[in-house]
DNA sequence: GGTCTGACCGGCG
DNA sequence: ACGCCGGCCAGAC
């Protein structure tokens, strides 16, 4: 037998950041969490470099655990990010998400 | 095929 | 408070 053909997680990341709801944000981690692989948070910001000229993957929702802008270099602009959550009511300050916590979105909790 | 590198995270001194 | 280090794992070279 072949190998088993799984998804790619790129896949699987890609269809929780499509669930982040307009206004809100998550993290790296939190994703992680959520696809059952903790420790590899840096594997979703991988990932989200692919999905550059994706549509319908807000790249931008996704922060660090600090609600730090941390990806914003690997946009189109590096003020790009920031725009985009602008936009969207989100407040950002020096490259930090104002009212991180109350706009954070947990998969783990929200998608049961 | 070994080595390096990440859009990270948690822990430790 | 702050910096450093190890883990994790898939690609690039």
């Amino acid at each position: 037998m072949g190998k088993i053909d799984q998804k790619s997680f790129f896949e699987d990341v890609f269809e929780v950041v499509k669930l982040i709801p307009k206004g809100r944000v998550t993290s790296y981690g939190a994703i992680a969490a959520y696809l059952g692989i903790k420790s590899s948070a840096r594997m979703v910001g991988w990932a989200m470099n692919a999905s550059h000229g994706m549509q319908g993957v807000p790249a931008h929702r996704v922060v660090n655990r600090n609600g730090l802008l941390t990806g914003k270099h690997h946009f189109e602009t590096p003020k790009k990010m920031q725009q985009l959550l602008e936009k969207e009511g989100i407040k950002v300050k020096k490259d930090q998400v104002q009212d991180f916590e109350k706009l954070f979105w947990d998969p783990v909790k929200e998608l049961l």
